[in-house]
DNA sequence: GTAATATATGAACATATATTCATATAATGA
DNA sequence: TCATTATATGAATATATGTTCATATATTAC
């Protein structure tokens, strides 16, 4: 009749409590996540790696990705979402850029860390 | 018979080329972004978090996740493979720790990122 | 050697995600 | 006002991803 979702081994219940206050100091996990998730795409990726040099509109992004401007606005919207990229209107034409220094930030550093992987992080030849 | 695949609108071929030359410069999309891939995830997220205060083995992650160990082990198999952590054994247990600073770097930016969206993003009350 | 513990992994299934297509909105020009 | 251009969005479908379950491997104890 009883439960057995309490068998679980804690081998180190200190380093248990320790993880835990630490999490605790943090925003929810699932909320930081949705940035990670946003830039977690090939195309996505791209428009942020393109606006990182200059400010663009939906149909040269999606010239620059090869897909439909159908696409590339869905995509856009995902960023948007997520507060990575906003935009202007000039007219008809709405012009993407960046939200802020941490997005560059958040992709220089995985850009670097792409870069080891394949450079350094290779195997011992 | 012919295809309409190129009718594409550019408005601005200037932006375009720009944007091609800098990606030029950068590893594939699909490969920093496996990274991406790799952080999207609350839990795989939850576990990077950890590891940023102390190394833990499978059965403390699993407890401090709540779920299986058979499904941490799925997560830290595909942070192994994207070079976020590292593993040492000792006896039976493997122990996990970050990778490198990268990681960490990553998570603290895109923690920033999420904090000041909940704080000064908000409406204008 | 066998048993037990800690972890890894393959297959299957359920959910999430990206693209396409059709349609809607917003701004401009006639 | 009507047509056109630029972009947004909803629904549907195809693919990707995470978890579970069963099983495999590695280490230690006996």
């Amino acid at each position: 009749m009883s439960e057995d979702r309490c068998e679980r081994r804690i081998i180190h219940e200190d380093r248990l409590a320790a993880a835990r206050l630490a999490l605790s100091g943090l925003p929810p996990a699932a909320l930081v996540c949705d940035l990670f998730k946003a830039l977690a795409d090939p195309g996505r990726l791209t428009i942020v790696s393109a606006l990182a040099v200059q400010e663009m509109c939906v149909c040269d992004l999606a010239a620059l990705l090869g897909v439909s401007e159908s696409a590339t606005s869905h995509q856009l919207r995902i960023l948007r979402i997520a507060n990575l990229v906003k935009n202007r209107r000039d007219g008809q034409v709405l012009y993407y850029r960046l939200a802020d220094d941490h997005v560059m930030q958040l992709v220089e550093t995985a850009t670097e860390h792409a870069r080891e992987a394949v450079t350094g992080g290779g195997a011992l030849t």
